[in-house]
DNA sequence: TTATAAGCGAGACGGTACGTCAGGTCTTCCG
DNA sequence: CGGAAGACCTGACGTACCGTCTCGCTTATAA
């Protein structure tokens, strides 16, 4: 069945698509046009836009492997850092940006697929920082991690600052301080993996 | 432009409408035909449900003085615990809540929406926090305060795990240690406030 | 475009709401209501609804083989007299004549309207009068043919006088007359039909 | 009070929006806002767009003295011709013709309007017409009138064919043949006039 | 001269219809 | 026989006018 095929000609509307800005305007419609499918194929495999917008952020961010990647150096905070910058490039992505706002907004009256975006996409990216603050001996590391990344999101979200690395590195120090010091090992070991 | 009567009937059918659950399904027409208004006169005041959603959040949150109170005891941790819990609450209520959901995914894809949001709503209450830590001999009291909130929002938008009063309790200690430990004056002075 | 089974729904819709009176009160939402089809597939057909209205009455006036009917018996005046009494009969049925009269005052602003009015309907018609003329051995068949429609035309759109059937005789005679006498054949021929 | 000024100032406006084409889609809103007038100043003294146009007209037509001018010179055939000539003049004029097409148009479903055109405009005309030819001996004038002028609204109002003066010409000789012959008075005495 | 009321502009208001867009479903027909 | 094409119903969009209804601001007489 033509089933892969058609996945990547979607992928490839969504983010043609999203890369010409206005994705709270990207419709059912408009990507049944650009991928040269019929509407019925969408509704388908997909049942609103926010799943493909979902689905084609998916495809791209968890590349080949389907593993979340986190820094692990043996220096926390060089690794949270590091971490950081990689989230700030992402959210300032011309496209992925724009595409995971959509999807953030959707989430918020779509049950379902905000239940899909914690299994596939938070859920994992959480765990791995949550594993690698582990293995820096932090106590919380759940809670942690979150107080790591919910600035990060707030910023984002709400648009109220722009991000710059001086802030990146502050917040790193403070998060550090926040979950009371360091005790990382001395020597590197290979970096933290999480399977989808 | 509007008179104040148009304007309470129409705040009146949000919150109906919010109230009933749905807050995505909420549109101009099913506003108009709830406040017994014609389209006309919303569009006149009013250039999208976002619009609405936000005034008549704001109508009901500065109720009378237009004014963002913080409580201001003296001990900073316990002001921030009861300043998280006020925060929980109202995002938990089962008409703000909707609404603010409803007004945070479309301040995604509308600039001007957003732009009100900021000047409104979130400027104020973070400028109100963050006046209460500089109080509280806090350095870096506008980052602590996105510290302070941004876990928060995580939580709540992200839909990732609900609140519970353990968490509250936890989270104001990382912050205040994220601080750098708490210098608060001996004596309680009035409570912090700031005008909109 | 449009399948046969809609324009039906449509034609039929349109007749009704004509029957009822108030022919200048058609809407393309009414239409839409009483046929049983959305707005959208109305105007995928038809551009407004004097179009619609021409629309069903051609369909109704053409019935099946499109073509346009003169009597001819091998008496000129006996055949006008008979088709100015067909012509009266029209104007003046319930619902052919309101919906002629709504057409026409259509056609005063929307030429496109008049141009199609003129080429599936008036054309014909008065084609097919002027060549029974023709064959009645009068001399400027076209002009005759513009005398002897205009008058009617005259009292039923300005509705200044009403029909009856001493007046049609009496214009019949005055239009052999201005057509300079009657030079008809003795014997009868097969009516003169033009193909729509 | 002043009404007069009002008066004027509406039809000062009905005339120039006139001017510019697109007489159908005058308003009364249109009206109010070239006129300097409010809307209910308007519906003050006319209930429709429909009666302002024919007000407007009439104001224009009978200029000061209310009175119908028929040419009368003895010449029956010159007369007509020299009344068909002006009333092809009036329907081709850039502002009386539209005029005129959106009053016709309107008397279609407008009975109210339709009576005052008759009994201001159109009967008055018709009478001086019959009247010309009843003073040059026509037997039945008033159908004769008809006969007359019919064709020219049949030109005119379904736009078969532009007028040229030719036509004009044929027209008239036909119409003194179907009246049966002239036979007027030698000598010229006053032109016909008939007050409104 | 000052109230004082009538005439008027401005325009908010509840409506109806406009013409368009997209959401989902269903049918047709081609490869 | 699966999928592209697209007709179809639905519901909402944002706009234009409709006809009614206050509002204040002249302005021109009556107190």
């Amino acid at each position: 069945m033509a089933r892969q095929r058609t996945r990547d000609k979607v992928h490839q509307a969504v983010l043609s698509l999203a890369g010409e800005g206005r994705v709270g305007a990207i419709t059912m419609e408009g990507i049944a046009a650009r991928a040269g499918v019929s509407k019925q194929t969408l509704y388908r495999s997909w049942s609103s836009t926010g799943v493909i917008l979902f689905d084609a952020l998916l495809a791209r961010s968890v590349d080949e492997d389907g593993v979340v990647v986190v820094p692990d150096s043996g220096d926390l905070a060089r690794d949270l850092e590091e971490l950081a910058t990689g989230m700030v490039a992402e959210l300032s992505d011309p496209t992925q940006g724009p595409l995971l706002r959509a999807v953030t907004a959707e989430m918020q009256s779509d049950d379902a697929l905000a239940e899909e975006f914690r299994r596939l996409l938070l859920g994992p990216q959480m765990t791995a920082v949550s594993e690698r603050l582990r293995q820096g001996g932090v106590a919380e590391p759940d809670d942690v991690a979150e107080l790591f990344v919910g600035p990060v999101l707030h910023r984002w979200l709400l648009r109220s600052r722009p991000f710059d690395a001086d802030w990146v590195s502050a917040h790193v120090a403070r998060t550090v301080r926040a979950a009371g010091g360091v005790r990382d090992r001395p020597t590197a070991t290979p970096p933290v993996g999480v399977t989808l």
